[in-house]
DNA sequence: ACCCAGGGTCATA
DNA sequence: TATGACCATGGG
């Protein structure tokens, strides 16, 4: 894909620098990775101010706590009770290895497949995790960029996650930041291009079904 | 009332 | 290995 580092800069040149991943610490980051899961961050906002208003927002509250008060929560994020089982399997993990410090002094190859361990991390939410918590050059690739890219001819719509991933990796410089905006991006053009609802041409590079045609996606 | 969202797991064939 | 069912809230 020799267009990427073209398609970058005209996305940045379009939106300006996104300062990604929201949240405060590391740890934010990687719950948000979990809650995000097929959800509106909108959604996971609310979930995570409720989680910091009851002092919950750390692997020893979250372990602590019953499962059940963790979903409570978490309710607006929806899938709550997978989610709550999910956050848990993840801070046992976190913990298990001595939290952020530790961690980071894996390297990244290792770091992603134990993260791909855990019940509830696929493989989208360790790159999130990879590129936004750790700062790891991940590439990291959503439904978003898969629409994007198959529509504009430059992507085949049946290749694996991991497929995808080498061939962006491939085509760019291995820069954790360049990474970081690039992914950030491709979700805010998509937020931004179809606001209320469907059927410009723009929209179907990129949201969902495109006039009922569902062939993409995976 | 319907569609969608910054996925992932598990059971089945 | 490939589908399909399931998880669930909130905004447009």
């Amino acid at each position: 894909m020799a267009a990427l580092q073209r398609i970058f800069a005209v996305l940045t040149e379009h939106y300006g620098p996104q300062n990604w991943w929201p949240g405060d610490s590391p740890f934010e980051i990687m719950v948000g990775a979990i809650l995000t899961q097929n959800t509106a961050w909108s959604n996971v906002e609310k979930a995570i101010d409720a989680l910091k208003q009851a002092g919950a927002l750390c692997p020893d509250q979250l372990l602590h706590l019953p499962e059940q008060d963790v979903a409570v929560l978490i309710r607006s994020s929806g899938y709550f009770n997978v989610k709550a089982r999910r956050l848990r399997n993840f801070c046992a993990w976190y913990q298990a290895n001595g939290a952020y410090e530790q961690l980071n002094n894996w390297p990244t190859h290792e770091l992603r497949e134990e993260l791909l361990q855990i019940n509830g991390v696929g493989p989208e939410t360790a790159d999130d995790i990879l590129l936004y918590a750790f700062d790891r050059p991940v590439f990291v690739i959503d439904a978003y960029t898969r629409r994007l890219f198959s529509r504009l001819g430059l992507l085949g719509h049946d290749l694996t996650y991991e497929a995808v991933r080498r061939e962006f990796e491939n085509s760019l410089e291995s820069d954790h930041q360049l990474f970081n905006e690039f992914h950030a991006l491709i979700v805010v053009h998509a937020k931004d291009i179809c606001k209320p609802r469907p059927a410009c041409e723009q929209c179907c590079l990129i949201t969902r079904c495109p006039h009922g045609k569902k062939t993409d996606d995976r």
